[in-house]
DNA sequence: TTGGTTGCCGCAAATCACTGCAATAACGGC
DNA sequence: GCCGTTATTGCAGTGATTTGCGGCAACCAA
């Protein structure tokens, strides 16, 4: 519920309307602790308005990324968005065996962001990096 | 040409076949200097054998990708494939605006890939990372 | 409240990437 | 060179995401 007012706040003064449709996913991304699938966010907000078009929860969901609302992660061959907090900035770490997500915080990226903006004028989007491997668990390392 | 025979001999080493169709794809990604899309592959392919299927093409990609033969590059919603080079290995920086491809050595981000390998056990696939964000032509900064 | 503007939605189709399966062909052994 | 094993291919889907378009509705101004 908390995030609700800044968000449509925020859409409100870009420009853009508030519809049910868009408060849906915006009520179904933040009640979330975590990512959810657009699949899923699909399924939740269909219970409580039945005809909405998934190319809806894509296009909102890329908007409120756009608006920097929520973050984008990409697992497997899916996305998830979650709700930004930015009391608790995070990245994430995906295995690219098991799917397996960990949260990594941004001062391990704050030196490298640093320099690619002063050496190539390049802002890298940190805040939806989604950084791809091996965990731990799947490391071929391990398994030898 | 140069880069076949390793090849070649990697993917006989690890009990594939070759097939004409894989030699085509391995010709075509070596002959061109620099990043070629997926349907790219697929044309110049078919242009030599008529009859390759673009299912084909992704699952040689693939395998070229899991040998270190070639590496992955994210352009915009399309995939993009190089030649491995281990004598210039090198990232991609690309702007989600105008897809503008930039290089970046890899030693900027051999600390970080320290760090998470030492702290977490989590092995970064570096050679098929690719940083997304906005160059210095398209950077909000740069508008205003 | 009403009317006009214009952004948004649902629908359908396109795009890109990937997978299952039966037929085919590469490669080692004879 | 021929044969059998089995990896690989072509084909025909499937899954995930995006886009075009016409109608609808949110919002602003009067």
């Amino acid at each position: 519920m908390p995030g609700h007012e800044s968000a449509i706040t925020r859409l409100r003064a870009a420009g853009y309307r508030m519809t049910p449709q868009r408060l849906s996913v915006l009520d179904i991304v933040a009640r979330r602790s975590g990512h959810i699938g657009a699949d899923e966010v699909w399924n939740l907000a269909k219970a409580q308005h039945p005809y909405v078009d998934l190319a809806t929860i894509y296009r909102t969901l890329h908007l409120l990324k756009r608006l920097g609302v929520v973050t984008e992660v990409v697992i497997g061959n899916k996305l998830h968005f979650e709700l930004a907090d930015q009391h608790n900035r995070h990245n994430h770490m995906v295995c690219s065996e098991c799917d397996a997500v960990q949260t990594l915080s941004p001062d391990y990226l704050a030196e490298f962001s640093r320099r690619l903006e002063q050496e190539f004028g390049f802002t890298p989007d940190l805040d939806n990096l989604t950084i791809g491997g091996r965990c731990a668990q799947c490391c071929p390392e391990a398994a030898e």
